[in-house]
DNA sequence: GTGGGATGGGCAA
DNA sequence: TGCCCCTCCCACA
């Protein structure tokens, strides 16, 4: 499920699991064979998410970005590489881990200025300490685009994508389609807050769970897969706090989701 | 077994 | 706005 949540956590794990080892690195599909070759035989010295990009530096000032975009997936793990499963594009191995990458919409050698250019495009990412959310709100307050919109473009804020849009909307109380001229300052500020504190829930609980307790029909024990969002792919079933249908509609490409009524 | 949809985003038009 | 990339998984037959 890649939103900033996944990527930030696919970039601690493999931190943990690889940084500080050299790697023989190989494409055992064939569409990164040159990229490989470039890094093969390397330290691998950090892994760095921001928003849903990551970018691998390597000894030699060599440095790999991935995106996992809708398809790509991560496989890793502790010991012995097993048998390559599916169209791998990147295959990475040291002496006690390997990791896999698979359907990634971008998988590239960049330099120093290739990194500047793709940071370049992106908004603040509220899983980094220092991010600025100030830069965040200069653009939705200037704009009479729909926060349902602004919130989803990674120059605007990074890391948030489909699921996370609906459901820290929601929480918010805000309805997705309001123009940004329309968002106060504090009620950004709370919004990214809250942002921020779910992201990171997400991170270290590795899934997306969206929902208060309290606001769950079942608020004991474990979080039942039906109610761990408020509206994300709920159209026409009840809203967990008031009943109303829950709405749906396309908004900026993709299906948005809303209660009518606690969204305002 | 098959088809459609999915958490993303770059690009042409 | 719509197409394409290109992978996995589920619902449905």
């Amino acid at each position: 499920m890649p939103e900033g949540h996944t990527i930030h956590r696919a970039a601690d794990d493999q931190r943990a699991l690889l940084a500080g080892a050299v790697v023989a690195a190989d494409s055992p599909q064939g569409r990164f064979v040159e990229g490989a070759s470039l890094i093969d035989g390397r330290e691998l010295l950090d892994v760095e998410a921001w928003g849903k990009h990551l970018f691998y530096a390597f000894a030699g000032g060599l440095r790999l970005h991935v995106h996992l975009g809708l398809f790509g997936r991560f496989r890793s793990g502790a010991g012995e590489a097993p048998p390559v499963r599916g169209a791998v594009r990147l295959r990475l191995r040291s002496a006690a881990a390997w990791l896999t990458l698979s359907g990634p919409t971008a998988c590239e050698i960049v330099d120093d200025d290739g990194q500047r250019r793709i940071l370049a495009r992106l908004g603040p990412d509220p899983l980094r300490a220092a991010s600025r959310p100030a830069k965040a709100y200069s653009r939705i307050a200037r704009s009479g685009v729909a926060i349902g919109a602004l919130v989803m473009d990674q120059s605007v804020i990074a890391g948030i994508g489909n699921v996370y849009r609906a459901e820290l909307l929601f929480r918010a109380r805000i309805a997705p389609l309001r123009p940004g001229t329309s968002i106060g300052e504090a009620e950004f500020a709370q919004f990214w807050r809250d942002t921020r504190s779910v992201m990171r829930d997400g991170v270290r609980d590795r899934r997306m769970i969206t929902t208060r307790p309290a606001d769950r029909p079942h608020p004991k024990g474990a979080v039942r897969p039906a109610e761990r969002h408020y509206v994300y792919h709920r159209t026409g079933r009840p809203c967990f706090v008031c009943g109303t249908a829950i709405l749906s509609a396309t908004l900026a490409a993709r299906t948005v989701y809303w209660c009518p009524v606690c969204q305002r």
